[in-house]
DNA sequence: AACCACACATTTTTT
DNA sequence: ATGTGTGGTT
């Protein structure tokens, strides 16, 4: 961020290197090591250096270990840029900072060790937002509810909310339990924590939640962490929630050595529970806080800047700034009206050809709209243009089908109990297990209160199951039993290669013979390729479910379409706004439902929008769009009227002036008339990387697998004392028979009319 | 148990 | 418009 060098100063031979760079706020925010401190920094007043370079400062002057310090990031981005930055302040001499993360992996690694305080074990599963959904779906089938008045989404939404705020079931009062179903709204959050303990998961709000509860119950785990992070260090504190604050202020009580970083104006997640009021109490919280504020912006030009500051100087909840830069005037904001959300694409991708012949990056390109729908309109035309670009967010390579049913066997071999992976998997590729049979083994796991898959495997050996189903659960599970055994002797990725191969889901694509098994089969060998770097499972399935991005090969120049979200704290020399309009931004919800809060955030989403362009910035707003299959009319967004004059030029590819902008659009006869060129097919190029998958090859022999008693044995119930040999004994489906043998909880019955069967006690009841 | 057709919501944003 | 999830059909 600190692209500029400040006047060299005679006393540079007392100064560290770390430091040298730093403006005499920046420097301050650096040197004032002991107490609390409130940084507030505007955009691109550089922030992370002075963060950086207080940990180096830190470490350097052996105030503390690497390993003492706690520097918490929102991102998984911010916190490998972090890491990067550290690692070139303190040069190799210094092992990487365990403790640098984002609040999630951070609490993450502490769970892992403390798992039993909550009930969990440390190689506990955490589970992502689908399966979460398919757990509270079961839960309210199970509990005969309607999921269409109640539907499951809506549950997990208060249940996030709930966790966000630091609230356990318990916590809730009247009106939150009334909030679902008719005030059943703690009983299902009950059900569930109770049903994520039984699978050994965890969702992401728990990670944060569990520590809190064990940091608020045990004070010696507690006490521990206070004395190992003497530093704490938080970045985008406006971001923070109730539990993270809660978490926080715990972990920092004791010594006070808290650093917290932010800008109010750039509070844009208070929809998933941020409270800005944290950053605004701040100084409340830890008395005789030393607030600095940066307010040198290192980044944009000065009509950059004027207009980002203009925008958010209509805002009324703010604490008052004044960015300054040395940088010159540079070019105006540029507003540009255009006729429909083609021509917007069109205009934006003649100008980054402009822009490419000038000798510009394309990596210094950035398109940043509201809504991930914006991104297709542009898709389509840079491919039939030929612009390489890439979308950040949207459709995540972790989330595909292929790459979620490979991981959901990993998860089964990592961790038996869960039942959600292996429900996924159970049948994929198609086995000829249907719903029956998974009634079957769901029953027989409620009733013994063991995983599903330790329950199938039982029941396959047993004839309660036609015995083709029996033959196919019993081949599947005892595959398992083989390859839990081969991931500690193989590589995890190794592993993923020898289970796809032996679970036939290769084969199952590669019969496929369409263009996409072909992608879905890369994407595979991609993913095992991913997983070479990881030692151990378990550190792999972690990563996955906290480290959602998908940085994989970006080979070459490229433009960047994004959401305005996700472009913050990143900067480009030129960015792009489209779909300036009232309606898209602000979006239709943010006016219709939030009212003025909403409103702001929106204009403090734009401030993030504007301020992130160094050189140029260009915002678009078309007169008709299409949303959702229809095509809409709008106006120019209100925000567009509150950029200040002075700082931007206006151009409409319409006749007449911005004045007459309205008058014009409605009057035209037919909007959609020169809107039907025909779209270009997707590129479904591949690269080479999928031959080059089968080429390289692997042993693909099917697997021998052989019974494996001790294996199935250890996953039995308690077997029943009340049933001895010579009892008799009713079988729903077999009927009365007399009990021959017991082994466990297995039983040989001789049946009155069915003949000898082994059955499971849980499925037969004693006969009087 | 596999396939197809229809209805429906979905579009903010992320760990 | 597009994708998902349900329900009905073969």
């Amino acid at each position: 961020m600190t692209r500029e060098t400040l006047p060299q100063r005679r006393d540079d031979a007392q100064i560290p290197a770390y430091a040298a760079r730093l403006n005499p706020p920046q420097r301050e925010a650096v040197l004032t090591t002991e107490g609390p401190v409130l940084m507030l920094a505007g955009a691109g007043t550089g922030k992370t250096a002075a963060l950086t370079s207080r940990l180096a400062h830190l470490v350097a002057t052996g105030r503390a270990w690497p390993s003492q310090i706690l520097c918490v990031t929102f991102t998984n981005r911010a916190a490998r840029e972090m890491r990067e930055r550290v690692a070139g302040h303190l040069g190799e001499a210094v092992e990487g900072m365990p403790w640098l993360g984002t609040f999630h992996s951070i609490c993450a690694k502490m769970l892992r060790r403390h798992a039993e305080l909550v009930g969990l074990e440390s190689n506990y599963t955490i589970i992502d937002t689908d399966d979460q959904l398919r757990l509270l779906k079961q839960l309210i089938n199970d509990n005969d509810l309607d999921e269409k008045r109640w539907p499951a989404r809506q549950l997990a939404a208060l249940i996030d909310r709930w966790k966000n705020r630091g609230l356990n079931p318990e916590d809730l009062d009247a009106v939150e339990n009334e909030s679902y179903a008719n005030g059943r709204g703690q009983q299902f959050y009950k059900l569930y924590q109770e049903r994520l303990k039984a699978l050994n998961a965890c969702d992401f709000g728990d990670l944060l939640l569990h520590m809190l509860n064990i940091f608020r119950r045990e004070r010696d785990v507690l006490e521990k962490y206070q004395r190992q992070f003497r530093y704490i260090l938080v970045d985008e504190y406006q971001d923070t929630n109730a539990v993270q604050y809660l978490w926080l202020r715990l972990l920092a009580q004791d010594h006070k050595n808290i650093c917290v970083v932010g800008d109010d104006d750039q509070s844009i997640y208070s929809w998933r529970g941020a409270e800005v009021a944290n950053i605004l109490r701040f100084e409340k919280d830890f008395p005789g806080a030393k607030v600095v504020k940066l307010e040198q912006n290192y980044r944009s030009t000065l009509h950059i800047l004027g207009a980002a500051s203009g925008l958010i100087r209509a805002n009324s909840e703010r604490h008052d700034k004044t960015l300054w830069t040395e940088h010159d005037h540079g070019e105006k904001v540029r507003v540009v009206g255009v006729w429909d959300a083609p021509e917007e694409a069109r205009r934006v991708g003649e100008e980054i050809e402009r822009l490419e012949r000038e000798g510009a990056s394309l990596d210094q390109v950035a398109i940043l709209v509201r809504a991930q729908y914006q991104t297709r309109e542009f898709e389509d035309r840079f491919i039939q243009i030929g612009i390489n670009y890439r979308i950040i967010g949207g459709f995540r390579f972790y989330e595909r089908a292929e790459i979620r049913d490979a991981l959901a066997y990993l998860r089964v071999i990592a961790q038996p109990q869960d039942d959600l992976a292996f429900e996924r998997i159970y049948n994929q590729p198609k086995r000829g297990l249907g719903a029956k049979t998974l009634e079957k083994m769901h029953q027989h796991a409620r009733r013994t209160g063991m995983p599903l898959a330790a329950a199938s495997l039982q029941l396959a050996d047993s004839d309660e199951l036609p015995a083709r189903a029996a033959n196919t659960i019993g081949g599947l599970l005892r595959q398992f039993l083989h390859w839990r055994e081969q991931s500690d002797q193989v590589t995890p990725a190794d592993l993923l290669r020898i289970v796809l191969e032996e679970s036939g889901y290769s084969t199952m694509l590669e019969n496929e013979k369409t263009a996409e098994a072909k992608g879905r089969l890369e994407n595979l060998s991609e993913l095992a390729r991913a997983m070479e770097e990881y030692e151990t499972l378990g550190d792999f399935l972690e990563h996955v479910s906290l480290v959602m991005d998908n940085d994989a090969a970006d080979d070459g120049e490229k433009v960047t379409i994004m959401t305005m979200h996700a472009a913050k704290g990143l900067e480009f020399d030129h960015v792009f706004l489209p779909g300036w309009e009232e309606g898209v931004f602000p979006s239709q919800r943010a006016i219709d439902e939030g009212g003025l809060a909403s409103l702001e955030e929106e204009r403090r989403l734009a401030y993030v929008a504007i301020t992130r362009a160094r050189r140029r910035c260009s915002i678009f707003h078309a007169a008709n769009r299409r949303i959702y299959g229809q095509w809409t009319s709008s106006i120019p967004s209100r925000f567009i009227e509150e950029l200040p004059d002075e700082h931007i030029d206006q151009e409409t590819t319409l006749t007449g002036g911005a004045s007459l902008w309205r008058a014009n659009w409605t009057e035209q006869e037919d909007p959609f008339a020169h809107v039907s060129q025909a779209r270009p097919e997707r590129s479904t190029a591949r690269g080479p990387g999928w031959q080059r998958a089968l080429a390289t090859g692997y042993e693909t022999r099917p697997a021998r697998v052989q019974e494996n008693k001790r294996s199935a044995a250890s996953f039995a119930a308690k077997p029943r004392t009340d049933i001895a040999i010579g009892a008799r004994v009713f079988h729903e489906k077999f009927g009365y028979g007399t009990v021959t043998n017991q082994e466990g909880n297995k039983l040989e019955i001789d049946f009155e009319h069915s003949g000898t069967k082994r059955v499971i006690d849980s499925f037969v009841k004693l006969a009087d």
